[in-house]
DNA sequence: ATACATACC
DNA sequence: TACTGGTATGTAT
């Protein structure tokens, strides 16, 4: 029975409380006395007691499963099995393997930061963080059962000797665009997912790699004396690889890297010495590890398969400082799988795993397996997740850095019931956002305040205003107000938190919508030259020309992009000086060549204002949006008036902030002078006129004018044009899912009517007429081929309308490539046979990643003919 | 749009 | 003494 795999409600709790021995360095510990420590030392808090409580709530969904499950028929199943089947079919058509993706992890991060850095915790059990939490441990604290997002005082119950050392986030930002350098040698469109780690598309390196001479190939150790280091740090029982012994900081108990290829002769001795690295995968690899070894003295790991879910599972698999290579054949994948935990998969979590776990599920074969059962209990979301998961699949691009969609701050303290003191927390917290947000030239809509109580409850409240907001006192006047009301909620009792953050979201800079679609027809008929993002070429440093990140050219087209500009370059730009073609690559995708010679010129231009207004000193540190005054209302707010009723309402918030175009000004990017104005559009004239009389050497700014489509402007706004349907084309899913069962008149709306738009055709994609020969679903007819798609599933038809358009942007721009381009499905149904299924992947339950099996779009145009047009320009 | 939950590092 | 902080996303209402 697989209720029988239910386990009492101790031992579910057990897995919530408990630590995971999911991750590398845990092998062969006492798990048992551990969980008991744990246990025993959190049992009775406040923690504690709330952890019980989310307990319960997950027991209860998990009781309202098995009562769904009980229900359900023999007949229903098998119809659940038919879909199933039917999804993955058209997913298993859909299998990529043809690209070799790489997930890099540093080994213990912080903690081997810290240990490089200070000799004497190497042979010490230790962590990084405070006695309140840790954030990571080394592998010697980790055999006691310390472990990451454990707190301080349980661990040093668990190991009574255990150093814990505090954070220190600017040596772990350094490294870390160190080794992001190194990264954009293999992958200039990497992906960091957190300071250490990062996805990396490998194939194009490859190719490239294999006419390397081997001096392209050849890397040296590092020069310096690092002899006494060495000799001591290996207390190793099991030492193989030259690279352990060069690292200061490494583990006793490695499992050593797999396809380790004996280093040359010697490769102990001191500096001067060299290695050369093969032409394979493994070796390039290999070769990256080195050179961040090499570069840092410290490790990673690396996992290396042909799509990212697994190329993340790879990667722990020979942890630390290892790597490990799945084959990219359908077989080595499925093998692979049928044993691995579901944990395991990066996505399902604690709670997943404990309600796949009361349905017998805890490896991934048995997700194959319960397919037609989960299609049933579980979201489509979330089951067509798992049923990528169970077939090996995931995403085979990808996907570029995508503007960031929050921001927020938090903190805890000790209890905190003083009205006046929240407000003035509340207050120093909006402080601080306002700050950050000014860093990036952001502004949202929405103020969300985040509240808990000293008995770990978590409340959220938010609120959205008609125009979006930036400033202390903006935001302030907000969050105040929800904090108000929570507080009069609760009242007489006071609030008793332990946390109060603010968060902002819904930003409008990089969405500054106004319909730009119909520009899209005129760009894409446009175009005719070929143009890539091939990674080509990237290999070579790019010139240092960092001036050339020019403002159009940056994330968001209509915002004022020198905002952004100026404080990445502060802070991220030493790896973001090679990388930064993951957004000009981007941007690329639907480019033909006239816009990047105009652009190029443009830019050179803008180099030369740029430079000019520089040396006069102003523009250096002068804010990018100056906030020229403060409104009256908002120095009132200053105040932290313990009377409530005093303060502004909501609505007065919103008056305050809907006036927020008051006094605000912009500042030009290339006068440096400020334009007394918010709307970008006035702004972006402003610009454009700016570069026009730039490039006729009168160096002059201008006052806002309407001047008719610059061609810069007009550029930002095909830029704005394509992207927006790029990220339409992969937001489309999430928006425009529909249920089928619920009703079909929504479908694919979004996508229609940008169809629609680009092919100035208004019919529309979806029939109304049941389908014959499925009483299920709807017919679909193709927005973009006009082909009825013989299937009622709405993720194959989403996927072949995804192919579709696709395929119509490519052909738009004139592209011969087509051939390589991988799109037979879609030629088929487009040309041939139409009932050709194509699937749409779902959006994963995954947090960020929208996997595509096949190749996205983004990928594709990628594939296209070099164009060193391109990469020139964004270099 | 809001609230809450899950997940990841 | 005592269980983070930042971001994204999914689910339900």
């Amino acid at each position: 029975m697989e209720n029988g795999v239910a386990s009492t409600k101790e031992e579910g709790f057990l897995s919530r409380m408990a630590l995971n021995d999911n991750k590398a360095g845990m092998e062969g510990l006492d798990r048992d006395k551990i969980n008991k420590i744990i246990m025993e030392t959190s049992k009775g808090s406040k923690f504690y007691e709330n952890e019980l409580k989310r307990d319960q709530q997950v027991n209860q969904r998990i009781t309202k499963m098995m009562l769904q499950k009980a229900r359900i028929t023999e007949q229903q199943l098998k119809k659940a099995q038919a879909q199933v089947e039917k999804v993955a079919t058209a997913l298993e058509k859909s299998r990529d393997l043809s690209r070799v993706i790489v997930h890099v992890d540093m080994d213990a991060f912080y903690a081997a930061v810290e240990m490089r850095d200070c000799p004497e915790l190497k042979d010490k059990p230790m962590a990084v963080g405070s006695m309140s939490m840790l954030s990571t441990s080394n592998y010697h604290a980790r055999k006691y059962g310390v472990r990451a997002a454990m707190p301080g005082f349980i661990a040093k119950k668990l190991c009574p000797s255990l150093v814990i050392v505090p954070l220190n986030f600017d040596k772990y930002r350094a490294v870390s665009n160190e080794i992001r350098e190194i990264f954009a040698d293999y992958d200039p469109n990497f992906q960091p997912l957190s300071l250490d780690e990062a996805y990396l598309d490998f194939t194009d390196h490859l190719e490239q790699r294999q006419h390397w001479p081997e001096s392209a190939r050849t890397h040296h150790f590092r020069v310096r004396d690092m002899t006494t280091d060495e000799k001591k740090a290996e207390p190793s029982q099991e030492a193989v690889t030259e690279v352990r012994e060069l690292s200061p900081v490494l583990f006793e108990d490695s499992p050593g890297s797999s396809p380790s290829p004996v280093g040359p002769e010697g490769v102990r001795a001191p500096a001067g010495d060299f290695e050369v690295f093969g032409t394979s995968v493994e070796e390039a690899v290999r070769e990256m590890r080195f050179r961040i070894e090499q570069k840092t003295m410290l490790t990673a790991s690396a996992g290396i398969a042909p799509n990212m879910m697994l190329a993340k599972v790879c990667s722990d698999k020979n942890k630390p400082n290892g790597q490990y290579r799945l084959p990219s054949t359908r077989e080595a994948v499925m093998d692979f799988i049928q044993n691995l935990p579901v944990r395991k998969v990066c996505g399902i979590g604690k709670v997943s795993e404990k309600m796949l776990n009361a349905l017998g599920i805890s490896t991934c074969s048995h997700l194959g397996q319960q397919m037609a059962l989960l299609s049933l209990l579980f979201s489509e979301t979330a089951w067509h997740h798992f049923l990528e998961v169970s077939l090996g699949l995931g995403s085979t691009y990808i996907p570029r850095h995508e503007e960031r969609k929050s921001m927020s701050t938090e903190r805890t303290f000790k209890e905190l019931s003083k009205v006046e003191e929240q407000l003035s927390l509340c207050r120093e917290l909006c402080e601080d956002l306002a700050e950050d947000m000014k860093k990036e030239g952001l502004k949202g809509k929405t103020v969300t305040l985040k509240l808990k109580n000293v008995n770990f409850e978590v409340k959220t409240r938010a609120m959205t205003l008609p125009c979006a907001v930036a400033t202390v006192d903006e935001i302030f006047a907000v969050a105040k107000d929800l904090l108000k009301t929570e507080i009069e909620n609760e009242s007489p009792q006071p609030l008793r938190l332990r946390l109060m953050g603010v968060r902002i979201s819904a930003f409008t800079s990089l969405d500054d919508k106004k319909p730009l679609q119909k520009s899209i027809i005129g760009f894409l008929q446009s175009g005719k030259t070929d143009c890539s993002s091939s990674s080509q070429g990237m290999h070579q440093k790019p010139g240092n020309e960092h001036l050339s990140d020019v403002y159009s050219f940056h994330t968001s087209p209509l915002v004022c992009p020198l905002v952004e500009q100026k404080h990445q370059r502060q802070e991220d730009l030493p790896w973001r000086s090679k990388q930064r073609q993951t957004e000009g690559s981007q941007v690329a995708v639907g480019l033909q060549q006239s816009f990047f010679q105009r652009a190029h010129v443009r830019r050179l231009q803008l180099e030369a204002a740029n430079a000019a207004t520089k040396n006069e000193g102003s523009g250096e540190n002068a804010p990018v949006i100056a906030n020229a005054g403060t409104p009256a209302k908002a120095s009132e707010n200053n105040h932290l008036p313990p009377d409530l009723s005093e303060t502004p309402s909501p609505v007065q918030a919103h008056a305050s902030t809907s006036a927020c175009a008051e006094s605000e000004t912009l500042t030009c990017p290339v006068c440096f002078r400020k334009v007394e104005t918010t709307d970008l559009n006035v702004f972006n004239t402003h610009i454009d006129q700016c570069l026009s009389n730039a490039s006729q050497k009168t160096n002059n700014g201008t006052e806002s004018d309407t001047e008719s489509e610059s061609d810069l402007k007009k550029d930002r706004e095909e830029r704005a044009a394509v992207n927006k349907l790029r990220r339409r084309h992969e937001a489309q899913e999430k928006k425009s899912k529909v249920n089928p069962q619920k009703g079909q008149s929504s479908i694919k709306k979004d996508s229609v009517q940008k169809v629609s738009l680009i092919k100035n055709d208004n019919k529309t994609a979806t029939s109304q007429e049941p389908q014959p020969s499925n009483s299920k679903g709807p017919v679909f007819v193709c927005p973009v081929c006009q082909l009825t798609q013989e299937t009622h599933d709405l993720a194959v038809f989403n996927h072949h309308v995804d192919l579709c358009l696709n395929q119509e942007v490519l052909h738009e721009l004139g592209r011969q490539t087509s051939s390589s381009i991988n799109l037979s499905p879609v030629k088929n149904s487009k040309s041939t046979d139409g009932g050709h299924l194509q699937l749409k992947q779902a959006s994963k339950g995954k947090s960020k990643r929208r996997d595509t099996p096949s190749s996205p779009p983004s990928k594709k145009v990628k594939s296209l003919g070099p164009c060193n047009t391109i990469d020139k320009f964004f270099r």
